[in-house]
DNA sequence: CGTGGAACTGTATCAAATTTCAGTCCCGGT
DNA sequence: ACCGGGACTGAAATTTGATACAGTTCCACG
């Protein structure tokens, strides 16, 4: 089960907290930090976390918070890594191919999640009403274990595009965020991968 | 001043509760583990180690223990490029004030430009149709010489937003790129000012 | 011998923190 | 039109936890 909005922000802030104090933060202090009036705001959303599986509540226990590492996640030193930057795809390389790199990009991987593996400059408008502009760098996450409604990196034969995928029982949908571009299905036999998962964007240049 | 045996024990075994549960313990579990029958007796240990230097006490906090890294080498690696992440700004308080810190990010300031000061977390929908969404975190240059067309981060009395600038002749205008918001004439005599100009967008998630 | 520090016991008190109950409001889907 | 979930308000009960004060025991040291 995902996590809403609001959850993924007290979500974040118990990471900051975490962080940058060492303790997990009371009832209270969410209480304060949002703005809410009653602890019992805070209560229902780490009760809703505790339920989704992304932290474990200690009942009884002050501050007793624990995120639940979600996969190997361990907290080394933030590593502002190089990313290679892929533009257009040549027809027939492997996505990663040297000849594909267009320029680098440091960026914290560690501050998406799953982290990124390259990023990925987007052409065209196809994903605009997903806030994805042509000329976006989008930060891609290489094991593509994606599901329905996650936005992924895909491959039908040559052509190498970004949209959301959609699964409905053994079929599968690739969706273009704009109403001019139409779904596309796969039949099975065609050529097709999902070759990456898009966890975030990086915009250079605002117009 | 160093530690006698048995504040190095009270102090391996804060460690050990911290790794094994991601929170220090109370009075009251250092109590239990030593088999102490007084929880005055953990609190003299931690007032000690507090006294030596090896763990900070926060006054008044439930389980407000908090070890200190002697030295550890493991800060070195990155730096140069945190840039302060501003959510919610707080009403009369300067953009940049500490309280209003919510995080950091690291980037690549250069790979911008003009190169971003901080970073602003985009509170609602009222940039959609520039691509930037709600969450989204708008990178920010502070000495803000801004044009006409821009984005830019403006303050209105109290109230931090994201808008693009229009002007024309004398009139200052606020744009929102969402045709459900209106534009809003700066009219003279009104607090106002540009606090800076959007230079890149990053999003750290997608849905 | 006596003094002082380390390591406790025992008792209290009060603030910090958790937890529950009873609601309201809004929104999206059936 | 109704329902359920998410996101809260408000109040209150109860438990957890920090901390202060007054002692005791033991041992090392001058």
């Amino acid at each position: 089960m995902r996590l809403t909005r609001r959850q993924q922000e007290i979500l974040d802030f118990i990471h900051r907290r975490l962080k940058r104090d060492g303790l997990p933060p009371t009832r209270a202090e969410i209480v304060e930090h949002f703005g809410f009036r009653s602890p019992n705001a805070a209560q229902c959303h780490l009760q809703a976390l505790a339920d989704r599986g992304a932290i474990r509540l200690l009942a009884g226990t002050a501050r007793g918070i624990v995120p639940i590492e979600s996969s190997s996640a361990e907290q080394v030193a933030v590593q502002a890594m190089r990313l290679p930057v892929i533009g257009r795809v040549t027809a027939g390389t492997p996505i990663l191919a040297v000849e594909n790199h267009e320029d680098e990009l440091a960026v914290d991987r560690e501050a998406f999640s799953p982290n990124p593996d390259y990023a990925l400059k987007v052409q065209g408008d196809s994903m605009i009403n997903a806030g994805i502009l042509d000329g976006d760098l989008l930060l891609v996450h290489r094991p593509p274990q994606a599901r329905s409604g996650q936005i992924v990196v895909a491959r039908l034969g040559d052509e190498v595009t970004v949209k959301r995928l959609r699964r409905r029982g053994r079929g599968i949908w690739l969706e273009a965020e704009n109403p001019r571009y139409k779904t596309l299905q796969v039949n099975a036999g065609s050529e097709f991968s999902i070759e990456g998962l898009g966890v975030g964007v990086v915009r250079k240049r605002m117009d």
